[in-house]
RNA sequence: CGCGGGGUGGAGCAGUCUGGAAGCUCGUCGGGCUCAUAACCCGAAGGUCGUAGGUUCAAAUCCUACUCCCGCAA
């Protein structure tokens, strides 16, 4: 069985691992052009590319898939299946029609929920209990396709987004040479989506939707940190240089965070007038400091911030930031300086 | 040659501009106090100040080259 396989980063080329391991023979891939990264702006192949061209697959990167052209590549190479995992591009219904089983998508949500580019990320951010993985008849609209296989994964009390991509991308794999064989042998069922998603769209995520926003609830500011971990990162900012903040826990409000909770704050700490007005303060407050640990007022409840990152500098957990950087509390975070420039 | 921050005992930082005894908050080890402790007191170990070269009576500090880490931008 013929198979042509467009996808880029990771997740598409553990997908595509998965094809290789199989009966099914990739005879070609499409991968987005390379693109400039790090500092350096030095020329990076897709992960995609490497693992195909490890294998010696020939490898097609079109700034445009839908060209002529490459239509006509594709009518040539006479593909059985059409394998899509995170390509990048849309592709025309021109492309569709080619293989002889149609186009497959494997898409890391439970359609119609979380359409879009970052089906991951928001499942976490949103609190989900689970996500899982879908495979599709791809249709020329975004992720609408009819629906063949479907399987749930549950979404862990501290996933991140990276520790889901990772299980995704296993069952993803699974799934997809499944659907493949099921197809193969007459027997898939496709069922249409409804047409309304049951979510919002899973709009693609860049830098600046790291950004916190301390009025919202602590347990939404907490999700948001971890989908969005590994990339891009939650920020905020802190005397004008950016923060990021990997890793932070929802303090309850007056429920029972008790166990540690109670012993230290029956310190004396002579604390009573001053804090009166720190507890008050605005979201973004800095309302507690002590040896370990770095208390900040949100929109409803407190996030204690545990693993930090300081412009410029590495990961930390925050008893190491507040041993050299010295906070205090009552602080405002989140403000950008405008200073400079 | 895109912009910028940084490499100082195990950790996080100060000191660099205005050269001249290695500092701060912790951690570690030993001892003490205590019913007890991550608290407190006393003491100790541990550093080629990223690398190489230069200037100087003298360099963490000034000059040159290199290297590694990181943020932004793409």
């Amino acid at each position: 069985m013929k198979t042509v396989f467009m996808g880029t980063p990771d997740f598409a080329a553990g997908i595509l691992q998965a094809l290789l391991d199989s009966e099914y023979e990739v005879t070609a891939v499409f991968s987005q052009p390379d693109k400039p990264k790090g500092r350096k702006a030095v020329l990076q192949a897709p992960p995609v590319k490497e693992l195909a061209l490890q294998h010696k697959i020939p490898v097609y990167q079109p700034a445009k898939i839908r060209t002529e052209e490459n239509v006509q590549i594709l009518r040539d190479l006479a593909p059985d299946f059409i394998v899509v995992a995170a390509f990048g591009q849309i592709i025309p219904k021109s492309i569709l029609d080619i293989p002889r089983f149609g186009c497959l998508n494997v898409h890391a949500s439970l359609l119609p929920a979380w359409r879009g580019a970052a089906p991951i990320q928001w499942a976490i951010m949103n609190g989900d209990r689970e996500t899982g993985v879908t495979i599709m008849r791809m249709d020329p609209g975004l992720d609408t396709g009819d629906i063949i296989t479907q399987k749930t994964v549950p979404i862990a009390e501290d996933e991140t987004g990276g520790s889901l991509f990772d299980k995704m991308m296993v069952t993803g794999a699974e799934e997809i040479i499944k659907t493949m064989r099921l197809i193969e042998a007459g027997e898939a069922v496709y069922t249409p989506q409804p047409e309304q998603s049951s979510t919002p769209y899973a709009k693609m995520l860049d830098r600046k939707s790291g950004l916190i926003d301390w009025s919202l609830p602590a347990v939404q500011i907490e999700r948001m940190i971890r989908g969005l971990d590994p990339w891009p990162g939650s920020y905020t900012y802190e005397h004008g240089k950016m923060l990021k903040i990997w890793k932070a826990e929802v303090i309850g409000a007056g429920e029972d965070a008790a166990d540690n909770g109670a012993e230290k704050s029956a310190e004396p700490e002579a604390y009573g007038t001053d804090s009166a007005g720190a507890e008050a303060g605005a979201p973004g407050t800095i309302v507690r400091v002590t040896k370990d640990a770095l208390q900040v007022q949100t929109g409803d409840g407190i996030l204690s911030v545990l693993e930090i990152q300081p412009e410029g500098k590495k990961r930390m957990a925050v008893d190491a930031f507040l041993r050299g950087y010295r906070q205090t509390e009552g602080e405002l975070l989140g403000k950008e300086d405008k200073q400079q420039s």
